[in-house]
DNA sequence: AGTGCCATAGCAAGCGCTTTCTATACGGGG
DNA sequence: CCCCGTATAGAAAGCGCTTGCTATGGCACT
């Protein structure tokens, strides 16, 4: 019924190992052997059985990502990056690979689970991207199953997430942390001084360090760390809705809102318009990510610009082992304060 | 060094064989030998061999979703919702899937790669978002690798693409045509006849119904088809821009630019502020699809609504075999035009 | 012409799992 | 008390490919 190896080496009057060497291209044939052969499998059609060969070569060309939310941009973008460099189909040469782009939904167990089917796929490579959740027991089951991903020969990559230490696994991390200061600064140096904090979801490592570094930039300045100015939720519009609904009820004079992300910030500048406050005169708001829509916001959003599709792409290139990695496995990738309409003097 | 099923076997005193079984689960195995054998799978911390399970089997759990662009949210939503419901990690139960994203870039040649990656990984599944390219040769040649896949027992699934008929594959198309005519007629019946369109790229069926639509509705008000006013480019902001900065020297009389989607309308705004225009007392803008930010633009979009989750959510079901094939293994969906503060009188 | 080596091609042994067919043990009915 | 059906476990034959090792020419060199 469907065509095999030995099918091809039959009409082309070769043994299947011949066969199997033309299509691997890791061994001498010659020219006139490897014509034939890939004529017939031209007039057979014959497609390569992947289970088979991953089987038999002990390794698979797969490459997983792990994202946390595939529809939100933030992921999109750096999902795309990594597989342009994967050498997929169009990107550079060098064996083409597929790409699983997981959706882990923010779900510790969810990732656990596609790691165990990935490395029942004996993937070549795999790349988490975003932050972890903060969760003891889960951090200790995912390392342990870190570990032995690299144990078994998987490279590792985290992108946009905290180093893993003891794993093998590399990280390229952002900096949140400085990120989420230089927006406060920003802000507390246009005078502001009751500012509202919208922050991502709990337990999250990119939701804690943006928050610090808010939290730094206040205290730098002498001033309370406004915890009761501070509210938590799901990266997306409605929080930053509701937050600010929120945050507008609980301190009316507030004079500006920094959202854990652009999305969230977009959903800010909404309730704000609807409750009469105009951007930035009466109250300015600040993003994080700088996200393709964000200068297409009205005013356009002053945000911190992380390089995601080039962290990505270097993510992926580590993967592929076509970059060295960073020394000690890790580094730190600066975000950019980029100033734009919707911040202003308090 | 990796442990195996015979491993695991020889730890439970049983065969092999019924270690798979247990891990199988379709062969009755005593409840005392399954515990024995699970306990020693946990100890021995046991993970299947995908490739050997599918070779075996002669079946693998790899669904592949095809998508034009990651990074953007028209497909990262689709992508989403196919996910969510192959019975993936987190989904129903079923045993769990590997959905495997694949980025197309739009690229006819890359589509037909990443079909004989799937083929090859002999997909159970493969469900194919957004547009086709309309090319006769490439056509041709989709036909026939979908007609392969199809043979081959992999269940194909179209989703927002028109249907491939003689193939075996269901298709679930978007009303592309007549959200563009909804979308028109809003604009006549506000009173505009001097209307831009910015088009999506040429040679795509997404585009071409679209502005089909358009020119319908145009058509049955007596209107020219207005080939002049209409621009292409890919389906990104910078086109939006550009396209409305080229609109406005062409036609400076211009009271209403329709975009092929909501990321160009966003472009087309930003260009229309630019130039000092107000939306939507000088000119209206619509855009198409509804995307999530869309309601946060300001003016909000008015747009047609396309229930992209429900409708890919529909096509993972189908691609699952969990839901029923429409008849005639063909179904539209329609968008629904959703009317806000960027269209207005004219 | 003889020798040895390089370039190619083939042989055959798995890779780790599934599954058909066969074997065994048990219990109930005649 | 024996026979047979039923329930459960094992033996073994692949699934289609890769790859280490071996075999075979032909050529250059002596």
């Amino acid at each position: 019924m469907t065509v095999t190896l030995a099918d091809v080496a039959a009409r082309a009057q070769v043994s299947p190992a011949t066969v199997s060497r033309v299509l691997n291209g890791n061994y001498p044939v010659a020219a006139a052997t490897r014509e034939r052969v890939l004529r017939a499998v031209d007039e057979l059609d014959y497609v390569l059985n992947g289970p088979a060969s991953s089987l038999a070569a002990a390794a698979s060309d797969l490459v997983g990502i792990l994202v946390n939310d595939i529809a939100d941009p933030f992921f999109g973008i750096m999902a795309g990056a990594v597989q342009s460099e994967i050498g997929g189909p169009g990107g550079r040469a060098g064996g083409e690979r597929l790409a699983v782009v997981c959706n882990t939904g923010g779900s510790p167990e969810r990732e656990l689970t596609y790691l165990t089917l990935l490395q029942r796929q004996r993937a070549a490579a795999v790349v988490i991207t975003g932050g972890a959740v903060e969760d003891a027991e889960h951090a200790a089951a995912l390392t342990a199953k870190l570990q032995r991903l690299t144990d078994a020969g998987t490279r590792v990559v985290l992108c946009g997430r905290p180093p893993a230490p003891e794993t093998g696994a590399v990280a390229l991390s952002f900096d949140n942390r400085g990120g989420g200061r230089a927006l406060t600064e920003h802000l507390l140096a246009l005078g502001h001084r009751r500012i509202g904090y919208i922050a991502g979801p709990e337990e999250r490592t990119t939701t804690r360090h943006r928050l610090e570094g808010h939290r730094d930039a206040l205290a730098d300045t002498g001033l309370p760390r406004g915890a009761e100015l501070t509210l938590h939720g799901p990266y997306d519009r409605a929080t930053g809705h509701a937050a600010t609904v929120e945050l507008l009820r609980r301190e009316p004079a507030l004079t500006a809102i920094v959202a854990a992300n652009d999305t969230v910030a977009l959903g800010a500048c909404a309730a704000l318009r609807e409750a009469g406050r105009r951007i930035p005169d009466d109250v300015s708001v600040a993003g994080f990510d700088d996200l393709p829509f964000s200068v297409d916001a009205v005013p356009a959003l002053t945000t911190v610009r992380l390089p995601l599709a080039e962290a990505a792409a270097r993510a992926g290139r580590i993967a592929m082992g076509r970059e060295q990695e960073p020394p000690g496995g890790t580094a730190t990738i600066h975000g950019e304060l980029v100033v734009r309409g919707s911040t202003g003097k308090a």
